[in-house]
RNA sequence: GCGGGCAUAGCUCAGGUGGUUAGAGCGUCUGACUGUGGCUCAGAAGGUCGUCGGUUCGAGUCCGACUGCCCGCCCCA
């Protein structure tokens, strides 16, 4: 567009918590995110991608009441005040239900239960599913919190209890692994734990979900910390609780005692047991996660000293679909928080270099010669283009070399008379004239 | 939802106590004897100083409101 019929010009500016990514940072977290899905793959997981709109029927209610407000909203199209009634535009809150009905998706488990419930005919159960695609919050974004960004997820509906639980860990390992995460140590409990221990404590069972927030906060504010606020309301706390100490006698007792992890108590030690480089498992009987959905197992995998907070997390959860009106299956699940991974990856990665590619550059030979000579490097398996204009070569070369490509290709009407073509080394200051033929192959 | 900071060219920033045509570096574009890269040199384009209002003879500069962005908190990945 000419510059003079441009009407004015605009700030080029991103709207806060929104982030470009440029081709070097495309090309590291394509890799990276390739990597993962080629581990789910090993482990049956079937790739599933969902619409970024879904009816807001379908989310409210999942993700909490926090959730509920951080919901990116979509106004509905065309007249959208039309049938609204007078009292209801007294405020934003009122008007809000009339004029949005549609929203960004908040998560990728909800629209995956969504899609399962839909298609629950024709799949086959146990389904293993795997999703990477960005999400939206109307968060307030701060230092790593985006309003836009990925989440990596894997979950299998129609299954529960322990052989989940290990396949799901074997997963976290063999990604951390693959990315080059060391040190990282899974946080793992049960719901059933914390609800046994509400009621050791005679919390109300009403506000368990309070009972789970506070017990949660151990890791940020510390057990002392935590252990004070209960017993200044009157709770005494027992020891075993204490995230602190190693996986004790005491602890194993009381997990005993929970009636639906007892056929999972064989198995436990040697999970709790092993040490490995890469991940191990630790049982924390504070450890909570926030969403609401979670009924089992609850997991979160956090790499001490990073400073990045958890990097994956999950759970299983029983009725998501069959809030659908699907089957009542049990499903479980994790999610790398990949931009975390990204954040902690960041300084250690090396900055990723582009392929190569040939350049053509010419500057009195014929656009068909140019073509002809694109398409012989194209058919021997070369990357090559040809510079979209006979510029000086000063140009055309400054072009390459910028672009770090090694090979350039120089073609006038003398080179397209003689069939022939130069072809110059940018890395030795070498250059030579060859026949067509022999091109593609002295600058592999 | 709450608190704090900032706002001048595409980017990073200068512009003491208000005073003519608002500057630098980087980037972009053009050129330095007709077809050869990294360097150098010369030149050009690019800003309603976030927006609106106020004080003043005069505002990028002082005051107010709004908007935007950044950083914390809640919450979260």
């Amino acid at each position: 567009m000419p510059r003079a019929l441009k009407p004015e010009k605009v700030r080029p500016a991103l709207p806060s918590g929104f982030r470009d990514f440029g081709p070097a940072e495309v090309r590291r977290r394509r890799r990276l995110l390739h990597t993962l899905a080629q581990i789910f793959e090993q482990y049956g997981y079937e790739p599933l991608e969902t619409p970024a709109v879904e009816l807001l029927s379908v989310l409210l209610g999942k993700y909490g009441e926090e959730g509920d407000k951080l919901l990116f909203r979509i106004l509905n199209s065309g007249d959208f005040l039309a049938g609204v009634p007078d009292e209801a535009t007294q405020s934003s809150t009122t008007l809000l239900p009339y004029i949005t009905d549609k929203a960004l998706r908040y998560d990728l488990t909800v629209p995956m239960a969504r899609w399962v419930a839909q298609h629950a005919g024709e799949l086959v159960f146990p389904f293993k599913r795997y999703q990477i695609q960005p999400v939206w919050r109307a968060d307030r974004p701060q230092r790593g919190r985006f309003r836009e960004f990925y989440q990596c997820d894997v979950d299998i509906v129609g299954a529960e209890g322990i052989v989940p639980l290990l396949e799901m860990i074997d997963i976290a390992r063999a990604g951390l692994k693959a990315l080059g995460i060391q040190g990282a140590v899974l946080h793992l409990n049960h719901r059933a734990l914390l609800e046994y221990a509400a009621q050791e404590v005679k919390w109300p069972a009403e506000q368990f979900g309070t009972f789970c927030a506070r017990l949660d906060k151990a890791d940020k504010i510390g057990w002392p910390t935590v252990e004070a606020l209960f017993r200044e309301e009157g709770y005494t706390l027992p020891a075993w609780l204490n995230p602190g100490l190693d996986v004790s006698e005491a602890l194993f007792n009381e997990i005993a005692k929970v009636p639906s992890l007892q056929s999972d108590l064989s198995v436990l030690p040697s999970l709790l047991g092993s040490s490995d480089e890469a991940l191990r498992v630790k049982w924390d009987p504070t450890l909570a996660r926030g969403l609401e959905y979670y009924t089992g197992y609850v997991y979160e995998i956090r790499v001490p000293g990073s400073g990045v907070g958890s990097i994956a997390a999950g759970g299983a959860y029983a009725s998501l679909v069959s809030d659908f009106g699907g089957p009542d299956l049990p499903a479980m699940g994790l999610s790398f928080g990949i931009e975390r991974i990204f954040a902690l990856l960041e300084d250690t990665g090396a900055s990723e270099a582009g392929p190569s590619s040939v350049l053509v550059a010419w500057i009195d030979a014929s656009p068909t010669y140019v073509q002809h000579i694109v398409r012989t490097l194209h058919a021997a398996g070369q990357s090559a283009f040809a510079y979209p204009a006979p510029k000086k070569l000063t140009k055309q070369l400054e072009y390459a070399q910028r672009r770090g490509f090694r090979w350039i290709v120089i073609v006038g009407a003398h080179e397209e008379q003689t069939e022939t073509a130069q072809l110059k080394d940018l890395h030795h200051h070498t250059q030579q004239t060859l026949p067509l033929h022999a091109l593609a192959e002295a600058c592999q």
